[in-house]
RNA sequence: CGCGGGGUAGAGCAGUCCGGUAGCUCGUCGGGCUCAUAACCCGGAGGUCAUGUGGUUCAAAUCCCAUCCCCGCAA
């Protein structure tokens, strides 16, 4: 078929790879300006660009998808589809009517549930065991059109936000693949979203990677998940900014000290208590550094030992 | 020229301001104790203090200069 492929960060390269693979020709490639980052501020092109650059296939950066120009441009590609996955950008019902069989979506998360900007940071924040991704035909609104096929996956135990992006990733890629066969046979049906159990992720605030470990260790560990590894849950142990990794809970119930009082270090990290238990974070970050296993750290760090996290 | 931290033993750090014997917590090796141990006790090995064979000095991990490398924040 004959597509046009619209993504930006890595959980995007994995769906347009699989598109390659699968030997679907990708007319052209749309994705997010290049922004600066890190340090330097380096212009930095998004990881999608990367992919589309070394198949040499053609990149369009608009700004947004509204100008008559950039909507023009869009027609005469003349695609059969177009495959969006984490583009970072609305598609107006002028693109959307474009392609034949109209623009279908990559979502991380098993529609109506986690519609928005960060449903796999949500689905691990609220403890979820099972998630998936959901092949959708685009509408106007925010990630509620039409579901066409449906893949969930169960979440593993203490499984960190990272883990589950890349398996959720892949898992998209097979799916658009699988999604795209089944069009060309007339046999994708598209379901409504069901009105009820729709919920709303939004994108990640500095402030919501903040710890409280007044909190029980149940939803202290999955907030540690949640980030974990990027941007990373911190606390303030001290004066130092800490970034926690690789959270589970040690202990359930009761009080053992009082919530952010250190109870242990060991070699399989440190233990923290909490409004109700306590968990075990793994690996730490302090202010300047690097990641590191938590008792690495503490034996570098043993005056930090007497403070709380808060 | 976005802001900032750092390079000292296998790991994580202190020492640098105020130049003067290379230190801490671990790991490792050997020995001891113990029914036993990831616990405890005793002992040992392991460092050209990133680089220059740079400058200052009687003397540089420490002060000055230059170069290389690493990392955090923010987006």
């Amino acid at each position: 078929m004959r597509l046009v492929f619209m993504g930006t960060p890595e959980f995007a390269v994995a769906s347009l790879q699989a598109l390659l693979d699968a030997g679907h020709e990708i007319a052209a490639v749309y994705t997010r300006m290049d922004t600066p980052k890190n340090r330097g501020m380096k212009l930095l092109p998004p990881p999608v660009k990367v992919l589309a650059q070394a198949r040499d296939i053609p990149v369009f950066q608009p700004k947004n998808l509204r100008g008559e120009e950039t909507q023009a441009q869009l027609r005469a590609l003349a695609p059969d589809a177009v495959i969006v996955a984490a583009y970072g950008r609305l598609l107006p019902q002028a693109v959307l009517d474009v392609p034949r069989f109209g623009c279908l979506n990559v979502h991380a998360s098993l529609l109506p549930k986690y519609r928005g900007a960060a449903p796999i940071n949500a689905c691990i924040l609220n403890g979820e065991t099972e998630s998936g991704v959901t092949i959708m035909q685009m509408d106007a609104g925010l990630d509620t059109g039409d579901m066409l096929l449906p893949a969930a996956l169960p979440i593993l135990p203490d499984e960190p936000f990272g883990s589950l992006h890349d398996r959720l990733a892949k898992l998209g890629g097979e799916t658009i693949v699988r999604a795209l066969a089944l069009l060309e046979r007339g046999e994708l049906k598209a379901v409504p979203q069901p009105k009820i159990g729709a919920s709303y992720a939004p994108m990640i605030r500095s402030e919501d990677c903040k710890l409280s470990f007044d909190l029980p260790a149940k939803r202290v560990a999955c907030a540690v998940r949640a980030y974990d590894p990027q941007p990373g849950a911190f606390a303030l142990l001290g004066e130092t900014k800490m970034k926690l990794f690789g959270a589970s809970v040690a202990e359930d119930e009761g009080s053992l000290g009082a919530p952010g009082q250190i109870l242990a270090v060991d070699k399989s990290g440190v233990c923290v208590a909490c409004g109700r238990g306590a968990v075990r974070v793994a690996q730490v970050q302090g202010a300047g550094g690097k990641r590191m296993p938590a008792d690495a750290f503490f034996r570098g760090h043993q005056s930090l030992l007497n403070e709380i996290f808060r």
